[in-house]
DNA sequence: GGAATAACATAGCAGTGCTATGTATTGTGG
DNA sequence: CCACAATACATAGCACTGCTATGTTATTCC
């Protein structure tokens, strides 16, 4: 993990490459570009990350399995996480934020159709809420005011939020909680 | 509200005041002071904002009051939300940051005292929650990624939230709606 | 195999935060 | 009341930033 937080400037990233700087911008037309690239290979990354949850039987387990893949991605690399949401939203591919979601819009509706969340249940509303919740969580932790164990508040936020849309407090609580104790994997690159 | 989002220098700062650099450094030290000092501003004007919900009988709806307090502050000035946790979390009083926990803490303290909540809630832990909420919406809000009419998710998730604590689920949404809806209004400086 | 095009390197520009130095201005002890 | 020390700034300049204009190769196409 990065610590050091020295500033990224266009030399000092062609220093080690015997390569000038007018390489970056054949390849990414400036800085700007470049912090541009970068936000879109974190998202890339976030959204295979997600992707790489395994299915389960238990769709709410798998929609907390799926929020502990998504704390654990800010964790690992906190500063490309904080890069991501800097600047303005301005993705050349925003395709691959809406992939991050699409995989827990999914879940949302298996747990519907195994009756586990109410008909009226909006999937990308709720699965936009399990994203606020992920994101807060990682944005406090990342940016310093949250301790690290505060992040096992997942737990009982996720809970209350799947149980409001009409899930068995009993069930609910076992499936996020094994969901939320899965051991991320980082994704094969 | 702020749309432009040109750099902040050293120079455009002092341009119009008639002043010379050197007053920066004599009265911030540097840059670094300045967005310090600009954070901490920014945490006090928030703790103050949120001082200012007036308590009413019913600590749930307060408690839903001051997170509309709270995302209306951050949508009130945007950049200056964003700038409160960029940097590392390294203010010259952190008591400015608790001060904005300890309202919430004490609300929650009196929704346990009127058996709102069950005794066995921590109230430091479910203000913490609340605020992660408060500060996902915000900052997704602020960042782009979020549309604007999704600031209303914040009445489901906090009723979820508070419904767990122990909260009757009718009476809680009760609250929590009519305490979301109240107009939040910047307190006098 | 000559020409057009891309992919770089070199050098330099305007602008950045910051500091060393100079110069008033203010407060203070006798 | 006044020499004097300390503060509050202004001026000039340094090292560094992102960026661009221009030159120099390499590659590709017909």
């Amino acid at each position: 993990m990065l610590r050091a937080r020295e500033p990224v400037t266009l030399r000092s990233l062609v220093a080690g490459t015997g390569v000038s700087t007018m390489a970056v911008y054949t390849y990414f037309g400036g800085m700007d570009g470049l912090w541009s690239a970068l936000r879109q290979e974190g998202f890339t990354l976030l959204a295979a990350r997600l992707a790489a949850v395994a299915p389960s039987a238990d769709p709410v387990r798998d929609l907390a399995a799926q929020g502990a893949a998504y704390v654990a991605n800010a964790l690992d690399a906190p500063d490309l996480y904080r890069v991501m949401f800097d600047a303005d939203f301005e993705l050349e591919d925003p395709q691959a934020a809406d992939d991050t979601l699409d995989s827990l819009v999914r879940n949302v509706g298996r747990a519907k159709d195994s009756g586990r969340f109410r008909g009226d249940v909006d999937p990308l509303e709720l699965a936009t809420q399990s994203w606020v919740i992920g994101h807060g969580l990682a944005s406090l932790a990342t940016a310093g005011p949250l301790p690290e164990g505060a992040l096992t508040y997942a737990i009982p936020m996720l809970t209350g939020l799947y149980v409001a849309a009409g899930d068995d407090p009993a069930q609910c609580g076992r499936s996020v909680e094994r969901g939320w104790r899965t051991d991320p994997v980082t994704p094969p690159m």
